[in-house]
DNA sequence: TTCGTTTTTTAACATAGGTGAAATTTTGTA
DNA sequence: TACAAAATTTCACCTATGTTAAAAAACGAA
């Protein structure tokens, strides 16, 4: 979830996303990128909600990223190397986004040097927040990490459901659950 | 360890290092940078080995990233938003880097396309390599985390204590020995 | 060498979170 | 309104890793 805050964005840089994107509407529970395929888009979620998410050797359904508005979702590795995607994306609410795809973003790129600064100032703040993932999962109980889900996106939980917060969180449906039993005292 | 491969950087890119960098020699166990201060600098290591690192709130010594040869060490957070440092940075190992300071950095960024779609691309890898590590941290157990780590960068523990790999591995140091003791049959 | 310090290992016990299965609640729709 | 399907909760038991403390091994300076 690192949000795009629009007033701070070179006024070059929008026209250039306005040149480039095209809206696109998704209904609810849509998969936009099967696992497995070559993710050519990347979208500015305007409304709704996505996650991005995989399964791992268990078969457990992993949330790695939730993207509401003013976010931006693609499959990095696949987008960014064009290989086949290990994470599906999935919308978990209807959602309208700015779709631009991988050949388009390169030429819009070469075209503005505004871009490409803010293109490396986005990467580095998805970086920051990934960082502060890794942190939290190091170093935070699950309760923890829950708590301050709630806290600081609480239109998620109301979005989401639990099994898909559980594995944003690194736990199982059950342990959440539990978690939100425990109204202590 | 996200190692930039030199062979394939634009020369103007390498031209403007050269012009804004300036190598500098650290022995071992040196602190480069302290939790607090702000984060002034941006390395490029040319030998030796680095790892970035802070004290949880229990007060653990956590390792949160290891940085060998050509690979770019700094204090993200702090080091772009200009803001007091969570991490410390310290040398394991005698190290040789090329340093360049916040403000050379911008000013290289504002002469340079080449250098800012370099810096982009180099923020991408190092956001997938973050990204990998959340899965690593999700979906593998420590004992997997260990091995694999093992394979990567054989480098590492060698060079590192174990102290600095379990907290890197997201596990105590007593659980890495007893991993290791752990040949089965 | 030897002694003191640092690093690593070992061990007994504690706990957060996982597993599998069943019970319950909620939701959508006929 | 009632029922089937989906989502969530609960429960009993299990396991990986944490905690605390002590022993052993490795390292480094005199």
């Amino acid at each position: 979830m690192v949000a795009i805050d629009w007033e701070t964005v070179d006024p070059e840089v929008k026209k250039v996303f306005d040149t480039y994107t095209k809206e696109k509407t998704f209904p609810k529970d849509a998969l936009i990128l099967d696992a497995g395929s070559i993710c050519n888009h990347l979208l500015i979620i305007k409304s709704g909600l996505v996650r991005n998410f995989y399964f791992d050797p268990k078969g457990n359904d992993i949330t790695h990223w939730f993207s509401g508005p003013n976010s931006v979702v693609t499959s990095p590795p696949s987008f960014f190397k064009q290989e086949p995607s290990f994470f599906r994306i999935e919308t978990l609410q209807p959602t309208v986004a700015n779709v631009i795809t991988h050949s388009q973003l390169e030429e819009a790129f070469k075209k503005s040097i505004e871009l490409e600064r803010f293109g490396r100032q986005l990467a580095i703040n998805i970086m920051m927040a990934l960082g502060q993932k890794v942190i939290d999962l190091q170093t935070k109980t699950a309760e923890e990490r829950y708590h301050e889900l709630l806290f600081q996106y609480p239109d998620i939980l109301q979005q989401a459901k639990l099994g898909h917060i559980a594995g944003y969180l690194g736990i199982t449906q059950q342990s959440l659950s539990r978690i939100r039993g425990n109204k202590k005292v």
